[in-house]
DNA sequence: CGGTATCCCATCAGATACTG
DNA sequence: CAGTATCTGATGGGATACCG
């Protein structure tokens, strides 16, 4: 498989990918991979931020609310080392640092689409679940 | 929603969910919240595995190469609270205790074959771009 | 078979202080 | 402005032993 194929979930891709196939280590390893690199606390919302276009990171810091200043800098700097990202320092005083998506980051926006969305659609069937679960005990 | 339906993620719902809507707190939170649930090691992992029906407690060790007993029990309790899954225990000697997708869990296949794909036709790509990035010093 | 309970360590992540 | 450095508590998760 190539880097320039289009995007599209066949059966034959998921079966390879998500443990039911001949190789179920395959899947296994394939999803763990990109949860090391997106699932933690920051990184999905950070792309999908960067998402309208470039932003200098004070104002990444102001469109998080909540990321702190140093996670901030980690999680930007692990996008950008896997290619992500970009990071734009321009020499002005005072300094000036731009980030945006890469055009690799930019494949990624229908993944944070896609949790967003389940999340809007299903959070109160969770919350709900949740409760009912809490109350049997 | 069917397993093949593709996912399709209106531009409208995308702005209310990441960040740079109105009430850029809102989307944050969504996808924090499914960050939460099942962005941790092993429940995406799970998910997928579940997608081809019930399976019992030591199947999905066998299916889930590295998991532990405890993260295997930890996991699958935490899925069963926020209602992906169900967990149904048979009254036999020995017991038999077996797992499987709720309506709601397998509304979250979808999110899980995007991810999956997306590692396979991108892991190559990253996997340069840190080499670059790590040469680069 | 399908779990619990306990110990232990590595990593995560917030707060704070300092800097080119 | 855009970081770095350091400290600290919280959480994650593996190993092991035991249990109904």
């Amino acid at each position: 498989m190539t880097l320039n194929d289009p995007i599209e979930v066949t059966q034959t891709a998921y079966e390879n990918s998500c443990g039911r196939a001949s190789d179920p280590e395959v899947g296994g390893r394939a999803i763990r991979e990109v949860l090391d690199r997106v699932g933690d606390k920051w990184s999905l919302l950070l792309i999908a931020t960067l998402r309208g276009g470039r932003l200098r990171f004070s104002e990444l810091q102001r469109h998080i609310p909540g990321i702190s200043q140093r996670m901030l800098t980690r999680t930007l700097r692990q996008l950008e080392r896997d290619g992500l990202i970009n990071r734009t320092v321009h020499a002005e005083v005072p300094p000036r640092v731009e980030y945006e998506l890469t055009q690799l980051g930019g494949t990624f926006i229908a993944i944070a689409e896609a949790v967003g969305q389940w999340a809007i659609e299903n959070h109160a069937a969770v919350e709900a679940a949740r409760a009912a679960y809490d109350e049997r005990g």
